[in-house]
DNA sequence: AACTTGCGCGCAATCGATTACATAAATAAT
DNA sequence: ATTATTTATGTAATCGATTGCGCGCAAGTT
């Protein structure tokens, strides 16, 4: 029975309700903003105005008057992304029960056009911002220094390495060592690495834990031994058939991502060799697919959600004065999960 | 170089842009949003003062005014589940560049209390709404329709089987009869179905496909074989366990997605048998994954961005009278992509 | 008793753009 | 030449809620 009369009432107003109740306009918006501002008695007779007339407040009148969105736009690089959309899942939640609604753009879609993300404070249709997307242009950064919004943008995941925002991330380094530390213990002494994309800070911090940590346990080093990815499927796809026909090849390979990881697990079986009887892979992320993988996939596990929450918090925190950590760079703690992909030699 | 002066400058309005151009509000308002109302000279004095003043139009303002909110929602059941964000993304490219911002909100997280989705049009914030999620409460469908805003509201994805608002989805029917004719064609007769949720139209419409299919090849059918799942890694693992043990055992097996697909063949393994040498196994969704798994997966694929871009052209028909086609019931067709998963008994 | 303090509330301005209506000028029609 | 029509613009009301200012009254001070 799902028809139903329309009914056409023309917007109930706050006239209409201060009417009913036999109050002033000021009085009902203040029952409603800050109720402690009025009597017991008038507040009681506001709620009966407002139940009795079916009262809705219009937020696009209070959004003008107060000079504020009630939103936040959520920086998507892509949307397609399971990773990131994951992310995006721990921010709804965090912003679930507060006065904002999230609103969503995917970086890829204006890729040509300038995005002009100024322009969403400006036209007041924002009140903050969380980016994912770490490699915004210079130029859109310094407009909102220009513009007096710097400080109601949030980074999550990634981040500006020159620009000095607060920022929401997973321990990458650590991670990367931890990956690193793994396949030292189970023996292994030539270790192969793929990266993310070249410019990308994910990529940088990975490549540098993973560099360092090398280092500290004296381990040998062959540049050929780096190969270039993208964190794609593809990309781990074609490092496989490199690493599979490198003279001195690796015995094992810790990949940037875990698509990457999948990727050059297949790859490497179609060159013939099997993991991890051949070749141990260590991935990052601990996406849910990596418990099931064949075999299943020993991976850094990051707390993607976890992640979301809290750079929900984080620009929540900047939005309204009183409430939450305002730390620059909030860290993320991560762990090696280990399964099925490595072994020791 | 990111620090600048934070310019304080208060807001600049038409009332300004009226004054350095020499003309009414009236008209600066009309070179906007009809350049065509006013003359060629003004249009350009108008042009110039906005130029000159950096003028901004305030959204809050027009949409108070002119009573829409230039947003609309898009309603997810789980935004950390990559399928769904695909279409998301494909939903965001389609109103990349229209007026339209899009909102998104996550049914799951707001489990426990009402979701009020009729609240959005009421408070003017959104214009429109998607819905990813077929199962809203009959209850919530009325609230549209008493308040005349049924007729802006468009299903992807999934739909709403008791009511008739516009819906966009796969032939789903015809993905799990393509499964089933792929499988007969060779060599299989006792062909066993992984579901997904009870109540979900995407598991009736697939199993009911099935069905069909296989009673058009005359098929043996055993009841046992349809085991129930609910579209996730998990419960294709289960239902390994119960396939891998029943006395007649299936030589293959149809999955109501990808997932459950790649959690079947990990339990599988696990119980001793493999894939496709023991059995084969057909997934739905075709999600990037399936190309890389051990083995590659042969499944249905579906066009995840093709539903998002569909649904946002069919609400953009709904949100403006003049463009877009008005199909109640758009249904996009699926393939068969034939990997490894499968092969001949 | 006279005086400060503070609470509760109303009046009216305000946020910034859009648009119905009116007017004036220019063009077309007769 | 006169009237009808069109085009370009201005005036001012309007969308619906918030809030600075001020008034009246009750409670607290001395």
């Amino acid at each position: 029975m799902l028809r139903a009369e329309k009914v056409e009432r023309k917007a109930v107003t706050v006239q209409d309700v201060a009417r009913v109740a036999g109050v002033s306009t000021a009085t009902v918006s203040r029952a409603l903003s800050d109720p402690k501002k009025v009597s017991e008695k008038t507040r009681k007779a506001v709620t009966e105005a407002i139940s009795a007339t079916g009262y809705r407040l219009n937020k696009a009148a209070r959004n003008l008057r107060k000079r504020q969105a009630n939103a936040v736009l959520i920086l998507v690089p892509n949307l397609g992304n399971p990773f990131f959309s994951q992310i995006l899942h721990g921010i709804s939640a965090g912003f679930s029960d507060t006065e904002f609604s999230i609103l969503v753009s995917d970086t890829s879609d204006q890729a040509g056009n300038a995005l002009n993300l100024v322009d969403y404070f400006l036209d007041s249709r924002i009140d903050g911002l969380i980016s994912l997307d770490g490699s915004l242009p210079n130029a859109e950064l310094d407009l909102f220094h220009q513009h007096g919004v710097a400080d109601k943008i949030v980074f999550a995941c990634e981040w500006s390495p020159e620009a000095n925002f607060p920022s929401v991330r997973s321990n990458n380094a650590m991670g990367a060592r931890l990956a690193v530390r793994h396949l030292f213990d189970l023996g292994h002494r030539k270790i192969a690495h793929v990266t993310g994309p070249e410019g990308n800070v994910l990529t940088r911090a990975r490549r540098e834990g993973m560099l360092e940590e090398r280092q500290r346990l004296d381990l040998p080093m062959n540049p050929d031994w780096i190969v270039r990815g993208d964190f794609s499927l593809e990309s781990g796809f074609d490092a496989a058939q490199k690493i599979a026909r490198m003279k001195d090849r690796p015995t094992a390979v810790f990949c940037a991502s875990d698509m990457v990881a999948f990727g050059l697990i297949s790859g490497l079986k179609q060159q013939g060799l099997s993991v991890p009887e051949d070749i141990s892979v260590v991935g990052f992320d601990d996406i849910e697919m990596a418990e099931y993988s064949d075999p299943p996939l020993t991976t850094i596990n990051q707390d993607r959600e976890g992640l979301g929450r809290a750079s929900a918090d984080r620009l929540l925190a900047q939005l309204r004065p009183d409430v939450g950590e305002d730390r620059q760079i909030i860290k993320l703690d991560v762990y090696l999960a280990e399964r099925q992909s490595t072994r020791a030699i």
